[in-house]
DNA sequence: ATGAAAGCGCTAACAA
DNA sequence: TTGTTAGCGCTTTCAT
């Protein structure tokens, strides 16, 4: 399947030694213009293209930065592995991109894979590998560490300031007037989950306001899961006139549940998700949500890859939040008539459907 | 940053040649069990790994497969990819991925990129590229495409039925009683586009119906193209009871549009989409729409690249489609009263929210 | 069945 | 500034 040109090729064609060219192709030490000018002539006539395999053996360095990554065929990822694709776009590197699946052996299985495969560095995307894990191998390699803090690793860690972000979605609903809230938490051993309830729970409570635990439900961060988690919200027969879900896709999957029950959003229950996945704004109605700038993360996240190997220093980065208000959320409806909840809904609203 | 294994620390601890551990490794050729036993036990206390680079280099394979994905971030070609990486997951070889981003340049740029990292095989999704372009590729790497066909590279392609699914859909609209329709097209350059529009027009001339021109619009396969498809369909002013999209993308652009203008889904228009992308299921109302196995399709394809590597034959594969009516499609509401058009809806509609 | 030796295509001292 | 010379870690003849 036709050979390829060889470094040693064109040396011999230009009529210079192979280490003249590899100067060349590295910048690595001055040439003169001409044979420079000659050899590059030689270099595009013959389409040479250095082999990556041996430039790495070679020069101790694989010129690929492994990705780790919960899912491939997830929009929120997505954007991030789009982000992270593009700051490597114009440099000599390469990503290498594994799926964890939101399991410690997958985890730990990619992550020997890069390190067999001799990764540069990597980039962790959320996952739930232990940090002393983590630290230990950002003993072998440069690691980011993306939307999650690393104990020891806080430098290179790239998070959101989840804190800030669930006040601002708490907040919101407060200015509109709601007072009974449910939330649809993500799984309990997910660092970012835990801070977003708890950001949000202790901001309702700064205002005077509770929530009955049986409105707090566990949704794992799924569409699925926020479907459930809603159900066992709406079979409590509790009222509640604002569903705050900790991610959009959960807040998807719960739209579904309202929907189904013939609950009117925002009419009947504000929704309120978190992220700003691209469909997100395409919902019926289009979902209030704090957005997180996944792709400049992504972005961000290669460059201090890169900042890494070139031995610079990396601090570690908190994104701000930006709560976008779209149709999802509104004032809590009028009191209604009695015999009902008074406001919001409860189990016993009827499907329309 | 910690010095690895090599092949030869294994071979001097084992007190054998590093041939032999090579023969081990690769069971290129039969080695005492007292011998094998003794290497393996030290590969595995030592935790010796391989080097991918020396092995490529040597072998004159880099064990890697090129993938050019439309997109990274779409849930569509999320899950290709995570088929294609499944079905990878206990081979040797590794996929590379790159994206194209439905641009000639990019998608060349990536081939030459691929190319140059010397991936033993290049799976191909979708895509604008010429067809002779990747002829010609071919005859360099193995190739397999998906969701296109190749002109002379037939056998290499793995395609979806798209006349037999546009006429599920056809069928399915018409034995509801619609006989008023609209229909949103994929970009004019694609292939399958074409390949449907063509099916679910031809259908339904066989039925005797036909399509007003205007009340076909083109969409680029985007949630933002269908949006703005459905909104000038619906600015015709003309009656339709049903609204086909040549994907789900589409599709849930174009209910944003309906919604906006309170089109009552399905109630005053049907609607129907394309892939079953995941969300699709979590739509407001769930989608009605063509699956396709996508991840089935991924798997098939790392499969039939592998088999091309082995030198083993591989034909066309033809996906066979499957209608999934969910609650976005109902008969058309019965006539209303005169001065308005007699079902369906027009732009007069009046939005509700 | 096993070892010795010669590369694979490149980079990086070291000389000149 | 440029060339010569060793490897990088592995596979694969070719002997034995």
């Amino acid at each position: 399947m036709m050979e390829a040109v060889t470094l040693a090729q064109v040396a011999r064609e230009a009529g210079v030694s192979p280490s003249t060219v590899s100067r060349i192709l590295n910048g690595t030490a001055n040439v003169t213009p001409e044979k420079r000018a000659r050899v590059e002539s030689v270099i595009t006539r013959l389409n040479y293209r250095p082999n990556p395999q041996a430039q790495a053996l070679a020069g101790g360095r694989s010129l690929t930065i492994g990705v780790i990554t919960p899912t491939l065929n997830s929009t929120f990822y997505g954007e991030a592995l789009a982000g992270i694709e593009a700051a490597l776009n114009d440099t000599p590197y390469h990503p290498i991109v594994i799926s964890g699946q939101w399991r410690t052996e997958r985890e730990q299985e990619a992550l020997d894979l890069l390190l067999a495969r001799r990764v540069d560095a990597v980039i962790m995307m959320g996952g739930i590998l232990d940090d002393e894990i983590l630290t230990h191998v950002s003993r072998r390699v440069p690691l980011i560490a993306v939307g999650r803090d690393v104990r020891g690793l806080d430098h290179s860690c790239i998070v959101l300031d989840n804190i800030k972000a669930m006040q601002q979605v708490a907040r919101h609903l407060l200015g509109l007037g709601h007072r009974q809230f449910a939330y649809i938490s993500g799984a309990e051993r997910q660092q970012d989950a835990m801070e977003r309830r708890h950001a949000f729970l202790n901001c309702l409570g700064a205002h005077g306001v509770t929530v009955a635990p049986e409105l707090i439900q566990l949704g794992q961060y799924t569409e699925e899961g926020g479907l459930r988690a809603a159900e066992a919200i709406l079979d409590t027969g509790l009222p509640f006139t604002a569903l705050v879900c900790a991610n959009d896709q959960m807040a998807l999957g719960a739209r579904l549940a309202l929907y189904r029950r013939g609950v009117n959003v925002p009419g009947d229950v504000s929704l309120t998700g978190f992220d700003d996945v691209f469909t997100s704004s395409l919902m019926t109605p289009p979902l209030t949500t704090v957005r997180q700038a996944i792709y400049d993360i992504g972005l961000m996240a290669a460059r201090e890859a890169l900042n890494l190997l070139d031995g610079q220093p990396v601090v570690r980065q908190v994104f701000e939040p930006e709560l976008i208000i779209r149709e999802s959320t509104a004032p809590p409806a009028a009191p209604r008539r009695a015999g009902r909840a008074k406001r919001g809904v409860t189990a016993m609203s009827t499907p329309d459907g």
